[in-house]
DNA sequence: TTTCCTAATTGACATACATCAATTGATTTC
DNA sequence: GAAATCAATTGATGTATGTCAATTAGGAAA
């Protein structure tokens, strides 16, 4: 088997028969990058998704005055892409970049409906995927409502182990809508 | 038909056959809410989901202070229910409480299990709709990282157009995570 | 090692928003 | 219609966080 990292996920949250993980991986290919360069840039024609072997990234919107808002980070055994745009069918707003050399697997959303199709298995599996992710949003929201900076960098560190010692202080406080300065000060006041 | 609003939303999304549909059908129940009741409180087992018919709801948690943080409405076309505590198998912490008098239709977690297994098209339907639940979500937070309370205000009148008149301003300001006092400013700015 | 560059920290000050208290306005109830 | 209740508004003040500028620390390159 060519990508059995994937195989793994699959069959973390479904049963798939031998047949459907032969076709799943059949459609997929192979994406390295080096740090700093762009898997997404805006305008693009969104058509694939991509599942994280190796490395880091961020995924993050630019707004009018042109600041960059974290979205997502993604590591080891992550979706990555931009449902947004795909399924709106509408350009692509957002930027994902590499924080570290990665290594990634992408499936274009053509082969992924073709998927769904023969291996409705999969209909499953992204559907748990997508709920877990939609209850994870919910959770960072709820976050933003009842906790301060120092809290909510605590919660991001259990939620993310090991993320905070892959990425640069001023991206986590980006993703927690805080400035550097101001998380840099929470840390300090967890340190004493 | 007993409920036919449901199977036109199911439409909207998929391609039910006759059969998928009836078999929806037999397993939902009506439930009706005076305005001001629970459908949900913490400590409580989630066996159910619900679709609202008519009506008005919304879904709050409360912090340790007893400050309570909406995490969500309901009106009409809308399903509502805790996923996290029917996903994790955790009790809910979860408020439902209906704003207005309420007829909703409820599966329980049961049922819909042997739906997904004999109508596999509610797989993608379901899908289809957490990925919109999903992307939305993503916008709030989007929303809230990126624009003051004005902008976010008048985002929340255009993506949820009407809810506005029908829920209590407090409310709405608990929703965008500012205080009524702070909401009442900038709609009074607006005015001008 | 030394130099260079970027990230992280710290300090001083500005600002959006929260909080508290009081008032006005709107709805409901008798 | 008057009283009572609750929502919305307004004013005064406090606080967390942002912003700007300067300094320190750490890692990469020579």
């Amino acid at each position: 088997m060519k990508y059995p990292v994937i195989a793994e996920h699959v069959k973390r949250y479904v049963s798939p028969k031998p047949k459907d993980i032969e076709l799943l991986q059949s459609f997929l290919n192979e994406v390295s990058m080096d740090k700093g360069t762009f898997l997404l840039q805006p305008g693009t024609h969104v058509k694939h998704e991509y599942f994280v072997v190796e490395g880091c990234l961020k995924a993050y919107y630019l707004d009018e005055n042109g600041s960059s808002h974290i979205i997502q980070f993604a590591v080891e055994d992550w979706w990555i892409g931009d449902f947004d745009a795909y399924f709106n069918e509408i350009p692509s707003r957002l930027y994902i970049e590499s924080i570290e050399n990665s290594r990634l697997l992408s499936i274009s959303y053509e082969k992924l409906q073709i998927l769904y199709e023969k291996s409705p298995v999969y209909e499953r599996y992204f559907r748990l995927l997508i709920t877990n992710a939609f209850i994870s949003q919910r959770k960072r929201i709820l976050s933003t409502l009842e906790k301060d900076t120092k809290a909510r960098y605590l919660e991001f560190c259990t939620s993310y182990p090991n993320i905070e010692n892959r990425v640069p202080n001023y991206d986590i406080a980006n993703y927690l809508g805080v400035s550097p300065e101001n998380l840099s000060r929470a840390r300090r006041s967890l340190k004493s």
